[in-house]
DNA sequence: TTGTAAGCGTTATCAC
DNA sequence: GTGATAACGCTTACAA
């Protein structure tokens, strides 16, 4: 398995090493039959520029490093293959670690990044505040960090966001509008920026159209399917069953609609359900799961390109991208015919 | 951003840089409190080993190049994280790339991997056979590569894979045993090699009941839930519908579950379900999903350990592992009632 | 036990 | 346009 090395093309076609160099190198001047002649015998000769070569002598990694809380939803899945495709195509690779939600994996993730010497870093974080200053002294440092997701408006760096206020706004409204009169939220946790936004969004629809506090509840579930079971299997033991509930998430809501259905309720019918950031699963399930869609894999990619911004020139003022979903509307939702509704 | 160097830390101590580095890699003499003092002050200094010129002085890269046909499912989510947990501990970084179950693509993963100079490939290959004979001889020049899944066993190469012929063969019977007579089965890919083993189970089954052919079929579905759909839309059209359908994985079985549903079917009194490959979603949608487990985790782990074995002594001999799996009964493949059967 | 220095495969700065 | 050569930051014989 001995490679070939620039030396030996070199030493094949009697030239030197830096002409071989820049043969693979368009940006220095060569003669275009040394140049064609060069790439024609290393391709013969099987040569490939050694990377990890070039990155020591340029001084930079070409790698991206990904941190995520999780992927074994889709959501994160889809960050991930948006990032690969567009920035493996500039030649970059990407180095995901996933956190498990939890605040000190993700710290150790980002710094084993960092000492592996990524050129830039996109960040989903997790729960918790600490980690976040940790960041920004990092940013501050002038290392290059874009967020993505799951990091409030405020935060000053660069990010790319959804717009959770106000997708949770009118994912609640659509359930007010439907006449349902006691509508409850099962949040995600309380601490994670999402969730609070959802929620914010979800009392600004209560304030707007005057539902009286009896009316309505905020329940923290959590972000999994077993979370929103929990909480459902509360309710029915305090006979506490509301007309419709917005889910922070669709695997909450998967659960609760799983729950409901065990103890015979019927979903629309005796409780509405509505999920968020949909997933494919909400067209498959019975009936289908209404949801909010997240421009995934375009927020991703921004992300992706925001932070090669970011690499090739620090001096670039901090940028926020705050993307819309859309609200798609289906039966769980809906009491009535869903396709006068539509 | 200048980072601190060995250098740094030789001069500022006035000892040589060969002393600096044997502080940080155990395997040479050194006085205790030599590298005592080292690690202190390097720790102070802020100064971490850079890798890529590890890397480049060693001749390896410490990557391990990891190909998948997608991670948008479930399993393969599963397949990286475990990779992930048990390579970083070992001091791997793993690269990961799909191919979107494209051949072509796939290839190209592949030799950008190798060209990227990973130590090592772990790879579950998607359809077709070119390839495959590529990554064979690749193996015969030396290179470590495991195949994980989605490999024949016949194949004279290190692989981990599933017993998918009697997994299969056990699903299937489970649906005679239940006295459904007439029982289809919606298989992945024909050129797939799990597609082949789950088809050839579930022949067996048909032999070993002695069902005569008119009460069976087997129709090529694909790995996806619309696909399943569109089979079951087929059936339906030529009134063609059987008692029971095993189907290649838990998306095309949601997607039949949900076709027929809407058309008036129910599952199981009418048309019964068994799925394949678990998924979470198995427990969560309507009726419960029969299914067979696989040890996703531990088989994906199996397959990195046996990478590093490879990558650290290339003489051993192949190694193949075949794990089993679990037949997980739900509501949707039983007529009668379930806890008796459990 | 520690130091010296060659080497890993490139790029980049000079000369020519 | 091309060639020599230092430099990137580390490891590792070999010498002391």
């Amino acid at each position: 398995m001995k490679h070939v090395t620039i030396k030996d093309v070199a030493k094949y076609l009697n030239v030197s090493v830096s002409t071989v160099s820049r043969a693979f190198n368009d940006k220095y001047d060569i003669r275009k039959e040394t140049k064609e002649l060069i790439l024609k015998t290393a391709e013969e000769m099987g040569y490939h520029p050694n990377p990890i070569a070039k990155k020591l002598s340029q001084n930079r990694s070409l790698n991206i490093g990904v941190v995520v809380p999780e992927f074994i939803n889709e959501y994160y899945s889809e960050v991930i293959i948006a990032l690969q495709e567009s920035l493996v195509s500039k030649g970059y690779q990407v180095l995901v670690m996933q956190s498990d939600e939890n605040e000190k994996q993700e710290l150790k993730n980002v710094k084993t990044l960092i000492y592996d010497m990524v050129d830039g870093l996109l960040i989903a974080p997790t729960i918790g505040h600490e980690n976040i200053s940790y960041y920004l002294k990092r940013i501050n440092d002038g290392y290059p960090i874009v967020f993505l997701n799951r990091v409030d408006e405020s935060i000053p760096a660069s990010k790319v966001i959804f717009n959770n206020i106000k997708w949770s706004f009118f994912a609640t409204e659509h359930l007010i509008r439907q006449k349902y009169e006691k509508i409850y939220h099962l949040s995600g946790y309380r601490d994670l920026c999402v969730s609070k936004e959802r929620i914010e969004g979800f009392k600004k629809a209560m304030n707007k159209h005057k539902i009286s506090k009896e009316n309505y509840k905020i329940i923290e579930a959590g972000l999994l399917a077993k979370e929103g079971k929990e909480v459902i299997e509360d309710l029915i033991f305090h006979h506490d069953i509301p007309d419709a509930i917005f889910c922070v998430n669709d695997m909450v809501a998967f659960g609760a609609i799983k729950k409901l259905k065990d103890n015979g309720y019927r979903v629309p019918e005796d409780v509405a359900i509505i999920g968020f950031t949909e997933t494919r699963m909400a067209e498959l399930v019975t009936p289908q799961l209404s949801s909010v869609k997240q421009p995934t894999y375009e927020m991703a990619k921004a992300a992706g390109e925001l932070l090669l911004k970011k690499i090739n020139n620090n001096e670039i003022p901090d940028e926020t991208i705050i993307m819309n979903g859309e609200l798609n509307i289906r039966k769980s939702s809906v009491k009535g015919n869903l396709t006068e509704l539509l």
